[in-house]
DNA sequence: TTGAAAGCGCTAACAG
DNA sequence: CTGTTAGCGCTTTCAA
């Protein structure tokens, strides 16, 4: 690396021999001598010789495909068991996977980071869909959760809409009646960044909710604290709710630690539903009920697009290809 | 790509220009007028051309670095908690981290595989050491946990050893008499492979506990699972067990679950204690007591011993380079 | 602002 | 078994 980097001429010279035995002992090919083969090795080791992987993936003509992952937090189980579904699905083509969150930097400042290590980037991304795909230079974006509009972005969509009005119908019959929402307000730390936005789920629970509950609704930090500080500010403000959706299950988890502290009884006095679908979940006391989203489907849709469009003829950008996946309520005992 | 990759020269073709200019407006590079620019802009997007990643890094002799990182499940937060850290140390460096889990394949193999794209290769091993140096060709390995005795293979131990004397006698301190030991068997799954061998944890545990409860060990699954069945297990050989440690905090979530099922008061009749310090912990009721492992501190550790190494001048391999890490007991309210 | 030449470091294909 | 010859696809000089 830096100046006067060891390269395989170094080695050939100084093992008298010529480059391409040198290539041979390194990769442990069959047409060399052991004594030459251990020769080459061990003058490699003395001059401390490292390969370099872009000439010999160049040379090799290798295909070698690595999918980056843009995920919203490592410290949120439902990104790191989507990384691990994503890692089943594509480990077994020979692809690699290079991590990124979100808590490391901008959306397109990691896109553009990646671009020039990965042949495909899936990712759960909050930037401008323009600025995105021009910081992909031509490396084609798969987007989870949000809809994709411009060619070179596609999409794994996650249909809340249908999702959330099953889910609050299944809750009434139940015997659930005044709804509350605690929503997310973006990563701790981030606030006072001034941009919070409405997000799909609180849209999809403001519009199938009746009116009323529609207005419950507390913004809190995404995490287990946020969720805990949520519940309280919800029961504050709204005393009667007998029902609470909560924007995902690590923030439902903190919710339910609240709800046990001031005495309230779940699902008793309250019911808490999260979403997600996180396993951790059934280890809580109740265990929480929460709408499940496949992880695994999702990994393996986003997968076949871009197996689909790194085969593909065809010139890109394409047309945004769009799969959907429609999250199931999962009930456990907190609702 | 397969047959017929589009190459730059083909936009440089198509588009009536050069190889430079295609560079150019494909970079953004300055020195290019805007037609120009746009002309070789479109002409790339209509013939779907995508550079090459290799040879671009190869001819800009860019020295991007990328660092693997080999972890024993991405199901457990321990693991993925300590990708965080890693991603947090390196990223201000502009590196890379190329992810892969055991649950996907051998350690060797994906040594093997991680070799052609990593520049150093951080993890947890449990393959022989000799032969995943060979399988990283050159590669620096830093190991996690385990010692390193040859060179390429350098390490971040933990000294359970230490950490678990002191975590014993504490517990005397409490009033804890009769401990028993909730071992990990392995990954879930793996059973069968017969491949089981007493972990650092139990050696330590079995070191530094009074011989009564040395004995008392029942081997479980690596899993929320295997730490319910085991305590189950222990309990029935052992009735008069009155704390126990178990192999991580996942299994001993597992493990306080059982205990609520059998009706066992945590900590009144039994007091338990994980190893790991995940944040969860905090969460479960009552809160986990745990021997935390500093994972911030291993990703700073490893990702220094990296830093080392590329930047040497001297050749590889180098002897191995150690840092040690102390586990330190977190007291929350299971013991 | 553009182009031509000269590699980057390695491996495939072919001889010997 | 070993060496020679051509590139892999891109970016950097340096001229024009």
């Amino acid at each position: 690396m830096g100046v006067g980097r060891i390269t395989i001429e170094d080695v050939a010279a100084a093992a008298g021999v010529s480059r391409q035995t040198v290539t041979r002992a390194m990769n442990g090919m069959p047409e060399i001598s052991a004594r030459t083969r251990e020769l080459v090795l061990r003058t490699a080791a003395e001059l401390g010789y490292r390969p370099s992987r872009f000439a010999s993936n160049l040379a090799a003509r290798r295909k070698s495909r690595s999918v980056g992952l843009v995920l919203g937090s490592l410290r949120n189980p439902y990104y790191t068991e989507l990384a691990a579904e994503l890692l089943d699905v594509v480990a077994p083509r020979g692809w690699h996977v290079l991590m990124a969150s979100r808590e490391q930097g901008d959306d397109v400042e990691l896109v553009a980071a990646l671009s020039g290590q990965a042949d495909a980037i899936v990712g759960y991304f909050t930037g401008d869909e323009t600025a995105l795909v021009t910081a992909a230079r031509g490396v084609p974006l798969i987007q989870v959760e949000r809809a994709a509009t411009v060619p070179g972005l596609h999409a794994v969509v996650l249909d809340f809409d249908a999702a959330i009005e099953a889910l609050l119908g299944e809750l009434r019959d139940r015997g659930a009646r005044r709804f509350g929402l605690i929503e997310s307000g973006g990563p701790p730390g981030e606030e006072g960044a001034g941009a919070y936005r409405p997000t799909r789920r609180r849209r999809a629970y403001e519009r199938f909710a009746d009116s009323d509950s529609a207005g419950r609704v507390v913004v809190a930090d995404e995490s287990i604290r946020g969720g805990a500080d949520g519940l309280a500010r919800l029961r504050a403000a709204h005393p009667g709710v007998d029902t609470v959706l909560v924007f995902n299950d690590l923030m439902a988890m903190g919710a339910m630690q609240q709800a046990q502290l001031d005495g309230v009884a779940v699902p008793g006095d309250l019911r808490v539903v999260g979403v997600d679908g996180l396993s951790l979940g059934a280890v809580m006391t109740p265990p929480l009920s929460t709408l499940s989203i496949d992880r695994r489907a999702v990994a393996t849709e986003a997968a076949d697009i871009v197996g689909t469009l790194l085969d593909r003829a065809e010139p890109p950008p394409h047309p945004p290809v769009v799969r959907t996946v429609t999250p199931r309520p999962l009930w456990r005992e907190s609702a």
